[in-house]
DNA sequence: GTGGTCTAGACCACC
DNA sequence: GTGGTCTAGACCACT
């Protein structure tokens, strides 16, 4: 079960984080179609937020089509994002967990990680997708 | 001169997104300690934002102590966040943008690329990540 | 609940005013830890002045640690500047309610009064002022 | 000759800050009608402001009568705002003096002795403080 | 011409 | 109904 980690104090607005966590797991392959999100209720004791601010990220999800609320059942994955490359065995995936942990030994943050594959990113080639940097989880990309 | 793009559209605040921007650009030593960020009216230009969400941006800056403003002159960049590991031509920088161009090739999207690294982070333990040098005032690291 | 008396006229900024009599009342535990601050609402129908500048005041004192602002339930104190000396029985705060009172009684004006406490202040050498436990991220202290 | 501190940092304009110590100084006597304020050119070498900034103050004080600009020669007191009570060897003054050095000694900070002056002060009352003799240009008065 | 304050008002996020 | 973002624009402080 996908457990949300909301930072208050990142500018960032809980419901957004909740979607790009949610999008995140999907597209590793942590959530699979059928998969049920946590409730409104347990979100909240696990974040302490407010149940309202959960149901509208479940709901801007189910407008874009990744899942679905049923009523008195509960919101389940109704799409994938998954994409070959991610699986928890394949090759890249070993190679940047590697990485990341040489990195991490060599005294970098998790922030100055990011920083170093948002650049890299950006150097490869922005031509090559429509977005802008830090353009994560776009609404739209897939299909 | 750094070059702010603004992603209207993700939930993501404009002055957080300058925030991040040049904060990475600090990280990467893409920006270093006396460079001048673009004026207020530079960035209004490019980015068709609003010159008081710009300064808000940049106060916030000045806050952390990164950046110093001075009226009449400009913004100008107080304190690195670069980190040894990050240069251009270190090996962790080698592999990663070579990394990066496989998964590419993979047919991974930016966001594909982004989950990924998230992941390999998150796996690697977050507890790792306090008391770095030069760590001082950090607020958000993910969102 | 405090009540803030905004100066339009000195050329003190507004939010600054709003800042300084906040910290005094910390200092003096009028204000303490958990105290909610008033309303920007209330905050303009007492003062007559914009929301936002209000809201600057606030997020200023949130950024330097003094007080944390919760969407939907206020704003709210979280450290405490109160010294030991100051309490409201305390022979200091005495001796100087006293002494004021014979300041005025004498003919002087508060400026004249604080114009002479600042002479002493300045009389007894101001290199002793750095270093006190809880002095964090202080940037004015005169003006 | 008055020494000016600039507080760069705390948000009162530095105009304000040369204005507030030159009357400050004209109450205690320290300077007196004929006195020379220092030249625009002596301020900027001690405190790295503007010329401009320096004259824009000296210009508002003009204004207001308390000094005199001759074009050439410099810039002279020509009122006083001295108080019977203010005097070097007053008992007053020997008395807060006297205060302020235990307050110190106390632990308290320059802000500190500040806060418990101001409360004392708006403890006694405000509505004593108009039509006191020569009480004319007031302009700011707490901030 | 730079940054900085303040106003006014629309709309959003959260409780 | 609370705080929060952003816009727009006037005016100020400083170099």
């Amino acid at each position: 079960m996908i457990d949300y980690r909301i930072d208050r104090g990142s500018g960032v607005p809980a419901y957004v984080q909740i979607v790009e966590q949610t999008e995140r797991a999907l597209r590793m392959g942590t959530l699979r179609v059928g998969d049920k999100l946590p409730t409104a209720r347990e979100v909240v004791a696990a974040t302490a937020i407010n149940p309202n601010t959960v149901l509208r990220a479940y709901r801007d999800m189910e407008q874009t089509g990744l899942v679905e609320l049923r009523r008195g059942l509960g919101t389940f994955v109704t799409r994938s994002l998954a994409r070959p490359g991610s699986e928890d065995d394949s090759p890249l995936r070993r190679e940047i967990t590697d990485w990341v942990a040489r990195a991490r030994a060599a005294g970098l943050e998790r922030a100055d990680v990011l920083a170093l594959v948002t650049a890299a990113l950006d150097a490869h080639g922005d031509e090559h997708d429509s977005g802008t940097p830090g353009d994560r989880d776009r609404k739209k990309e897939d299909a």
